[in-house]
DNA sequence: CTTCTTGTATGTTGTATATCATAAAAAGTA
DNA sequence: TACTTTTTATGATATACAACATACAAGAAG
């Protein structure tokens, strides 16, 4: 099993000696979780790293009014719920399995022992900080800025980009809910369905129950763009 | 005057050893911006990252309807400009001096390869990325859900604990203009005036002219809670 | 001292979008 | 099968806020 995990958590793997990795091996766990099985949520101490193996996990916050929002959707093979502990704070997020999910757990304090004396590793994470913290800015431009069919067509676009297409080249290899998808573009459900359902009538994209096939992709661009 | 620089930026300085002190000592300058006067700008390459001295700096990013929002604001004595180049991104915010501002200048070529070989320089970095973004994201939070007196009581306060208040214990030491304050808060400048007078009515602040001196802090944190 | 500019203040109107309501379709469940 | 629950869909209403307009105060510049 252990090494099944190796085998996928290889970008981490191959920046650790070979004492390093002897080290890590012992204390690496692994975890399934089921559809809408909450992963951590807020408050909680962070004590381990995961990295999603298979399966899709959202990252989302709940605001004042109950609304929640999806800050971002984790795909395999990536790591996530590090930022707490690097930061010395308990989570300020929740993580929810919304696919079957299989985790590997990393414990922080073999990471943050490990980053003492492993520079390579220490940049692995300045980079995927830095990386997310401008994802993070652009998005609150973008949430507050746009407006309705600017954030959807953003949303969409995005998603093409972070998950890609299937063999046609057009639909989105991602099918989220119609919430998750509105949780995503900050907006109500009924108004994601709604602006869904013109862009269906504009011809810029076809959908077939959750899935999503782009139709009009420098229509969308435009519509993005201005907002 | 390097040696002012150097006494100024101690929480980087301390973690070097002799040789990269003496290194980085000879990359080291330091430049004077006049009130309004910009930084950097969106697009461009960064090569160094900056530590404010003295004075008043803004990071801000410009809308699709051209409204410019405040990302931060950066108090003496902070680091800025590091998120770029660790992301090998161009700059996707603009900074600009709202008061005239020292700034040392650090060459991030240096920084980087100093890094690798330092990792309590690399463990700062995780630490003020991952703080960073963990404020970033309940920013989006703030900023999406809350209505105009949530958002701008939580600005309040946010300006209170980031900045500190003066002798009396209850005026920002910091004075933004209403148009400033609004780009904070994600509301026009007519909202933000218009607001604010709310509050001092409400009897929750006393403003006199650029001055806010909280009142009711109790009732603001109410209001900022409740959206 | 005027004149011009910039920041502050407040009222009015229009519109984007949340909220509520209802219903059909789809997906589980017995 | 029938029955419940969830998801999708669409219309009507309410409201928060942006946009616009106007006025006044305070500096800055002539």
């Amino acid at each position: 099993m252990k090494d099944v995990i190796v085998s996928h958590i290889s970008s981490i793997w191959n920046l650790l000696s070979a004492d390093e990795q002897n080290y890590l091996y012992d204390q690496l766990s692994y975890h399934t979780y089921r559809k809408n099985e909450l992963i951590y949520s807020e408050g909680m101490q962070p004590e381990n790293m995961m990295c999603l193996l298979s399966g899709q996990v959202k990252i989302y916050k709940v605001g004042p009014n109950t609304r929640f929002q999806i800050m971002r959707v984790i795909r395999p093979v990536q790591y996530f719920g590090y930022r707490a502990y690097f930061a010395h704070e308990p989570y300020v997020t929740n993580a929810c399995a919304f696919e079957n999910a299989k985790i590997a757990l990393i414990p922080m304090k073999c990471i943050d022992h490990i980053i003492e004396t492993n520079c390579r590793l220490a940049a692995f994470f300045i980079h995927q900080l830095a990386t997310d913290l401008g994802i993070s800015d652009q998005r609150s431009i973008t949430l507050t800025q746009s407006h309705i069919r600017g954030r959807l067509a953003e949303t969409i676009l995005f998603l093409k980009k972070t998950y890609g297409v299937e063999a046609d080249g057009a639909t989105l290899s991602i099918y989220l809910s119609r919430e998750d998808l509105a949780a995503l573009a900050n907006m109500t459900t009924a108004n994601a369905i709604r602006t869904l359902s013109s862009f269906t009538s504009e011809n810029l994209v076809v959908t077939d129950g959750r899935k999503i096939k782009i139709i009009d992709e420098t229509a969308l661009q435009r519509i993005a763009r201005l907002g």
